[in-house]
This record gives C-alpha cells, structure tokens and sequence, in this order.
RNA sequence: GCUCAGGUGGUGGAAUAGGUAGACACGCAGGACUUAAAAUCCUGUGAACAGAAAUGUUCGUACGGGUUCGAUUCCCGUCCCGAGCACCA
C-alpha cells in the first residue's frame, strides 16, 4: 500500500471536521491548558510558507498537551480591521467589509489544509459588530475611569467627582494631565463644561492636545510604535509631527505595573528587554527655575550637577517658547520654529548630529547658585519627554556639549580631574567640585544629597519619568471601530451600553471629506439624537487587544467573558507569535488586561504566562547574470568573465540552483529568445537570503507543498528548517529528507502486498530502548520548543528500528502516538489501520521508563605504580586491555586525578567526561 | 551611539553544569535495481599530508590572547552579521 498522502489528509481533514474533534468545553474536571497564536491580518496576498511556522508550532504543542490528558482552548481568528483593505477600497471603491471577507475565506481554506487542530467555533473577527461591541464597551470603561495612584489602580470616576465635591483637587494623587488646583467651593462653580474638561483629564479613556505622528499620505495619526525611523509601519510613508486634539489611553499610568509584572512572565530574556526599554524608566527629580517672575519646572536625572548649569533649553513646541521670547529675539525664533515645523520626523533623525537653535531673550535663576543663566530653544529637547524643557550641564552631557561648543556658551567641569577640552564627562564617577555643599562628595552621594537640598528649599521634588507614553487612540480612517461618543453641546458624551455596538456607517467614499474631516463625517445621519456622533475610528491595536478573552467565551452577548468562563480558562498559558509585536500589541494587551483587572472583570493580572517569538522565515531568492546590452546568460560559475546585471528569476523554475531554461523562456516575453553560456551543460543560478517577497519571485506558497509532498511533511519540514526562535531561510530542496522520512516510516507498517507485517510479541530489549530514549528526548524537545531536534530523534529512531527490522506492534504504535503532534494525518490513518476507532487525539502519551534506557556498566579499579588512584565506570562490554588502552591515552588526566579523592570516573568511551567527587 | 542576540563543513543545522566537534538532513560522488528515467536501497563525503589498502599524522567551531590535564562551550580584547531603541536630559 503506498502512502498517499493527498487522500489521508482530505479524510481526516473531513473527519476532525465532522466530528468536531477539537471543540472544548469547559470542563472542571480536567486541568486546562490554552495554546494562542497571534491572529492574522488576512492580507490579499493569501499565506506563503513563512506565516504558518508559528501555527505549526503551537499546533505540534497543543496536540501534545491533549495527549497528556489537558483540556486545551486553541482558538484561531482574523485581525481584520486595518488599512490595506481601506486603501484597497479607496482604489476600487469596493467596501473593505467584502475584501476582508474574501480574504478571510481564501486565508480559511490555505489554514485547513494544513490540518491543524483550531476550534473554530470559537472565532472572532474584529470586524464583525457582534466582536467589537467588546472593543467599545471597554473604551466606554476606560472613560469612565481614572488612574489613583494611592490605591494603584483604576476607579470610577464618581468616585472622583465626590472628592472634588468633598475638598477639591489638592489632596488627589492620580495620573492626569495639567489641572490646575481648585476647591470643593471652585468646583461648586464650575459650568458643565469646566467640569467636563477638568474630568476629561483624568479619565484613562481622554481627549487631549499633543504632538502627535501625522501622516500627510494616509491621512491619519499614529501611535508611536506605528513609526519606524520617520515612516509609517504601513506604507512605510513619511510622517511629521503636529500639534493635534486625539483621543488617547492613559498607558502612562500603568508604566510601573507594566514593568515590575515583567518578572513573573517566562517570556524571552530580549523581548523582555524590549519592553523595558520601551517603557524607559529613569529616576530623577523634577525642579524649578525661577524666568521672568515664573516657575519653570525641568526634569533631571542629575541633580548634582545644577552648579554647572550654563544655560536652559526648550522644545520648540514647548508651550514656554512664546512667554519667555523677548520682542527683540522675536523674529529669530519665529523663523527657527519655521524651519523646525517644516522638517519631516525622518529629517529630524537623519540630521540628529547637527546643532540648531535660537536664543529667547529671557534668562532663568540658578537655583543653587543665584547665576543668570540665558534660556534657547532647539530641537534636540522633545516636547513628549519630561516638561519639554531641560537644564544644559555641557560640562557632563555630551549634547549640551555639542550645543554649548557650536554657541560659546560657558562649560564649568564638576568633577575632580576631569578633562572637558574635547568633550564632555558623561560618566556618573568622580569627586565633586565648584558645587559649593555638594564638593568632596562622590557622584552617588550627591545626586541624592541634591535632592534632599532642593525639597528643603521647596523648589523641587523626587520624581520618576517613563519613556512610556499615553497611546494615540484615534484614527483618522473608515476601516476601524467607531467611538461610542457624541458631542452634546461640544462636550464629548458616552452613548449608553444599551447602544452598543454603534455601527459603522454606509459611505458613499472612504477619502476624507473635502473640508479634512475622516470619512464617518461623509455618512448620513451621523448623530445620536441629534447630536454629532464622533467621526474618527479605534486603531488597530484596539481590537487585538482583549480578543485572548473573548475566544473564552465567543458567544456571550451579555458580557465581554463570562466570569465562569474567565474563572476556568484565566489567561493563555503559551502565546506564540512575531516578535514585531512587542512594543505594541503586547504592551496595549497587558495594559487592557490590567485595566480589566483593576475592575474585576478578570481575574488573572497578565495576559500571557509564556511567550515564545517564532523567527521569520526569509526567503532564498535565485540570480540570472545577463551580459550587458545583450539577451545572453551567462552561468554563475563564468559570470566574473563577463560584464553582467543581476536578475531575479523565479524561485519556481529553478531547482537545486540549476534554471529550467524553457521555462525560463516562457516565463516572460522579455526572455522568449535569452541565449545561455552554461557550465557542465547546465545553467547554474546564484542566490541570496532575502525576506520572501512577490518583487523578488522567491514566494513559495504552501498550498504547493501541500500538493507535492502533503501537510505533514510541510509540517515536519518546517520545525526540521532549524530553532523555532531564529530566522531561517526557505530551502524546498531540503523537502525530500522529511518526505523519505515520512514514507519509510509508512513502510514499517506494511509488506509489499500492503498488508500489515506486525508481530504481536514482547517487543526486545533494544526496541525497547529505541522506544523510551525517543518518548524521554521527544518530551524534552517539546517542552523546551526545540522541534528540530525532535525531528531528528524521530529519524534517528526509525533508522535504529529499522535496522532492527522491528515490526512489534506495540513499539509502532507508540511510535505513532509520539508523531502525532507533528504530522497528525499520517497518524491517524495508521492509527485506524492499527484497528482504533477513535480519533488519535484521545490517545495518551506513552509513559517514559528509565529502566529500559540504563547502559550497562560496571566499575574498574585503577591505580599508577601500584597505588589505588580511582576507579572508572565503564561500558560492560569493553575488555580488560581496552580499559588499560583507556587509562593510558588519558595519562595526562588521570595524574591530574591522581591526588584527589575521586571516587568515579566515568569514561565513554575513552575519554574522561566526567568526574564525580 | 546604546541594548540584546549570534558567527561551527558545499548548505540547513547537532553537540555547551568544559570531556570522541560536525548528530540528523540536504547536496555531491560512486554503486545496486531498471531497456531507460523516476522512485527505492547501499557506500563515501570538514581540510591537508602519507599509504595499494586497512589506517595514520597534522590542522580545524570568525580572529588574537587567557584560565584548564582538556575550551565550540568560561574570561579579556578585536572584527563581522542580525534585531530593537535612538538627541529620553
């Protein structure tokens, strides 16, 4: 019987289908265990081989984890809100809701052809009103919160009104914007409004003003992690930065949850890191210089050095930049901001080294030292950071430096001995001096010495600054979750939760409107009794957010998750998926957990216990040389002799590197007449690791492989490619190693009328052994998401049974339980073949015991000039004069020994590794 | 610039509480089967040198040092590739 794959696969595929083999119910019973992948995006451009990888990986460990008896929740769905589909739609004007649909459709068939073991009944879309009334009701929460800082998490924002109402704002500790400090009588006399502003900067759910990413070309905000180097993520198009009104999440707030919860989470060392970094924690304190009769206040990690502070700096978006302009600086600043306003953000960081500025005409006080210090505006300071304003030591900051060199502005060294002739002092080391109190003292003494000094003088206080900065929730596009607010008298109002979900609107185009409004203010009837519905919409990472939660529990239209539901299933013990998401996704998912947490909707505190980021794969693009001006190709081997330009030729008429020349010449009129200078009667193309791409023709697409070769050896071939965590090129010649594999495996199990050839006696020692090292190193390999080495344990096992020829039935049949994860088709028709009537996935994992696996051995004495040195543990079968053979070629080490109390030295099989005293 | 990860045959990669480097697989070469091809099976395959051969010797895990009886693994320095952040005061 031969294995034919393309038939196994349809037949399983159906059954688990019919069957329902994968649907989960809760079920207290058993221990749960829930595998997640990060959904897709469901581009146009349909799944290549690199997607599914991570899939794959999950899928080997959720079947795994069935097979040890958990109940496991391994959900799949589609991200598919996003700007493609809306870019698509603005070109064709067909409604993305039906291009997403499609590409779901064609992304369902790719997925279910690979078998894996998702139950779908639990999918969510985050498109689909039924998902996203989810998505808004959570953004009608964040509204309706605000951060308290004493009790470290989110309360209601009555809360908050009854205090105001009680004893005003003075004695409030909670993450907000810039109040000003107001009593209960004050607030008593607010209007509406007043309130309604004083409130919304509390709220964790806000409206506010700041600089934000805009991006001209698609017409919206976007959030920083949406920014590479000055350039859109999406569409890679250049983006400024503008002073705008947006809705934004308070994720400044947790910043310090954020970065301690790290911790307890078993993610990777980097990506960890990563996030660290993101957030950016820095210590320091916040103090005040005295301009113009102001208080201006300055963030500084150094505040021991405010004696060597020869001047202040401001951003230029800085709000001070206009109180602090003298008449007679007035049009040189004016003109700076000009050229500062026209520069995109990638010219800001592409002319990062150049000094620029312009002198205010004001002058600031020197706290400590009473000096006139003069204050400048210049780019290097960022509006977001700290107060948008710094205190320059040029002395020991080499920006300040940089700045105070290109000026002539005065450098006073701080520090004993130090050299600032050619450049600044940035280290924290050294010995104090011209810091009047603070000389003699070292750098770790100061800094806090300085700041005990500046909060006895009232002029500042400790303070601790995040990189972290609050999310830009709204977008400027059609594509997107619509707010559930309107606008009552100007004054944004929640729609109430009965509302939910608010729809999104029919419009006759997706462009902004003429006047620059986004494309909801083109609909219709965009009002909520009477009032002006909100016409910007969520971003993408608002629907990715909590969708984790909401495959516990899909269909519940009373709740987000039921609180049994979250009780059972509590958070996704292993999340695997790209590490592009680990400033973005991952921060907004932790912090929309905890914020959900904070109100008792949740009751575990981190989103995702394990984390393991597959690596992408890249692609292996193949060359053809051309000689210039002419239709001739010339082989890689001769190309040096020749003047050539490098081609890109399709990866899917080159094999093994050697090009199908007639295919080649069919492949595009250009080539129809190409002439080839070959080597060895071949044509021998070069090639290069790229991303897999459609410009560069190396897209190898998995429905191919599926027909070639079958899903399962797709599967093993993409955990044998290499380490899970690391990038890999794409290779399909390396297909055929899994393929043999696969097929000889099949083989084990039939003679050649294709009847099954199994004995049912008492498997041998050796099988045995084979058996139990494979179940202990595949077990292994699992659990640490080393897959490549498990395949190769499969193949190292089978080569050992075969040479064995082993045809035990109980062996095998253990055998096919252990694959079953990896390549689950085959494993099931040789588990019907083997006379089950029930799935594979209700086997369990065979039972690993050590006793079949022990080498025998036995211990030797052994001894130099007749002296008792040590004795060596050696392989039973190894006769007396190999032993001495041993002890004699490790001369060396055994006189090492020789001394010591060593009681075993265990010897495989001729050198010493090891030593057990 | 800072942070993190990495550098092993023609290729993908094994092996690190320090102990036979190159498992497994691809590719390549040779052979068997076949009229032939495909498929399948067998043998060889890090490099250099010696030998008819079995085999032996030397070199070899980016480079230069160090610790050690012994280093791909630990330490110091250099170079290279990748990822992330990037004027964060």
């Amino acid at each position: 019987m031969e294995y034919n794959f393309i038939e196994i696969e349809k037949k399983w595929q159906q059954f688990w289908s019919k069957n329902k083999t994968f649907q989960v119910k809760r079920d207290p019973s058993k221990p749960k265990y829930y595998v997640l992948d990060m959904f897709p995006y469901p581009s146009g451009a349909g799944l290549h081989v690199g997607h599914p990888l991570g899939y794959i990986a999950s899928d080997i460990y959720s079947r795994y984890k069935r097979l040890q008896g958990y109940n496991v929740l391994h959900p799949m769905g589609y991200d598919a809100f996003g700007l493609p589909a809306e870019q698509y739609a603005i070109q064709t004007g067909q409604h993305p809701a039906i291009t997403t649909e499609k590409n779901i459709n064609r992304y369902r068939e790719q997925l279910d052809r690979i078998g894996f073991s998702y139950d779908w009944s639990r999918e969510v879309r985050t498109c689909d009103p039924e998902y996203y009334k989810w998505t808004q009701w959570a953004f009608l929460k964040m509204f309706a919160h605000y951060y308290d800082n004493d009790s470290d998490k989110a309360e209601p924002i009555e809360k908050l009104v009854a205090t105001f109402e009680r004893e005003g704002n003075a004695n409030v500790n909670a993450a907000c914007g810039d109040v000003e400090t107001f009593t209960a009588m004050q607030w008593a006399g607010f209007d509406e409004k007043k309130r309604s502003e004083i409130l919304m900067q509390y709220r964790i759910a806000y409206q506010g003003e700041t600089a934000v990413n805009w991006c001209p070309k698609l017409g919206t905000v976007l959030a920083n992690d949406e920014v590479k180097e000055g350039l859109s993520v999406r569409g890679g198009y250049p983006v400024e930065q503008k002073k705008m009104k947006q809705w934004q999440l308070r994720v400044s707030a947790y910043a310090e949850r954020l970065l301690n919860d790290l911790e307890g989470l078993q993610w990777s060392d980097s990506l960890k890191e990563m996030q660290r970094n993101w957030i950016g924690r820095s210590q320091g304190a916040e103090l005040i210089f005295k301009v113009n009769g102001y208080d201006m206040k300055i963030f500084t990690t150094r505040a021991d050095t405010v004696f060597g502070v020869t001047f202040m700096v401001l951003a230029p978006e800085s709000e001070w930049v206009e109180r602090l302009t003298t008449d007679g600086q007035k049009s040189a600043v004016e003109e700076y901001l000009n050229m500062v306003k026209k520069k995109t953000e990638r010219e800001r960081i592409a002319e990062t080294r150049k000094v620029t500025g312009v002198f205010s005409g004001s002058y600031a006080i020197n706290p400590f030292t009473g000096d006139k210090v003069p204050v400048w505006i210049s780019e290097y300071v960022l509006a977001g950071y700290g107060t948008g304003a710094i205190m320059a030591v040029p002395a020991h900051d080499s920006r300040d430096y940089a700045f105070a060199r290109h000026f002539n502005l005065p450098i006073i060294p701080l520090i004993e001995g130090c050299d600032v002739s050619q450049e600044s002092f940035d280290a924290k080391e050294g010995i104090m001096c011209n810091s009047g109190f603070l000389n003699g003292m070292s750098v770790k003494e100061a800094i806090p010495a300085a700041i005990d000094a500046v909060e006895r003088m009232k002029i500042g206080h400790r303070k601790i600054n995040y990189r972290l900065r609050d999310a830009i929730f709204s977008r400027q596009r059609y594509w997107g979750e619509p707010f559930p607010i309107y606008y009552k008298d100007g004054i944004a109002t929640p729609l109430p939760e009965e509302e939910l979900p608010l729809q999104l609107p029919k419009v006759d185009s997706f462009l902004p409107t003429e006047s620059g409004e986004p494309p909801l203010a083109r609909a219709k009837d965009w009002t909520y009794k009477g009032y002006p519905l909100e016409t910007s919409t969520m971003p993408g990472f608002a629907g990715s957010s909590a969708y984790y939660l909401r495959y516990m529990d899909p269909h519940n239209d009373e709740a987000l998750v039921s609180h049994e539901a979250d009780e059972y299933w509590r958070n996704v013990d292993l999340y695997i998926g790209g590490t592009e998401h680990a400033t973005g996704h991952l921060i907004y998912s932790r912090f929309w957990n905890k914020f959900l947490y904070d109100l008792g909707y949740v009751v575990e505190n981190e989103p995702f216990k394990k984390l393991v980021n597959q690596g992408m794969i890249q692609g292996r693009s193949n060359f053809v040389y051309r000689i210039k001006n002419t239709n001739t190709f010339v082989s890689y081997g001769l190309k040096e002799k020749y003047d050539t330009t490098e081609i890109h030729v399709d990866v899917n008429i080159v094999n093994n590197d050697r090009l199908d020349i007639e295919a080649f010449r069919r492949w595009m009129p250009d080539f129809a007449n190409a002439e080839f200078i070959l080597e060895n009667g071949e044509y021998i193309c070069g090639y290069a690791i790229e991303k897999m791409s459609k410009s560069m023709f190396n897209v190898v697409n998995p429905d191919n492989i599926c027909n070639l070769y079958g899903a399962d050896t797709l599967r093993l071939y993409e955990m044998f490619l290499g380490p899970l965590e690391q990038a890999k090129p794409w290779d399909t010649k390396g297909i055929d190693g899994v393929n043999r594999f696969l097929k000889r495996f099949w083989k084990l199990f039939f003679d050649k009328e294709g009847n099954l050839r199994l004995s049912d006696s008492a498997p041998s020692a050796a099988e045995l052994k084979v058996l139990h090292k494979l179940i202990r190193k595949v077990e292994e390999d699992i659990e640490n998401f080393s897959f490549n080495t498990s395949v190769s344990a499969f193949m190292i096992a089978l080569n050992e049974l075969q040479d064995l020829k082993c045809c035990n039935r109980s062996i095998l049949e253990n055998m096919v339980i252990l694959l079953s994860p990896f390549t689950p088709h085959i494993c099931e028709e040789l588990w019907s073949v083997l006379g089950h009537k029930e799935s594979i996935s209700f086997a369990s994992m065979p039972e690993y015991k050590e006793e079949f696996t022990i080498e025998q051995s036995c211990t030797y004495p052994v001894s130099f000039n007749g002296k008792l040195r040590f004795k060596l543990e050696l392989p039973k079968s190894l006769s007396a004069s190999e032993v001495e053979q041993i002890v004699r070629e490790n001369e060396n080490t055994a006189k090492y020994l020789g001394g010591n109390a060593i009681k075993k030295v265990i010897v495989v099989p001729c050198k010493i590794i090891n030593v057990v005293c």
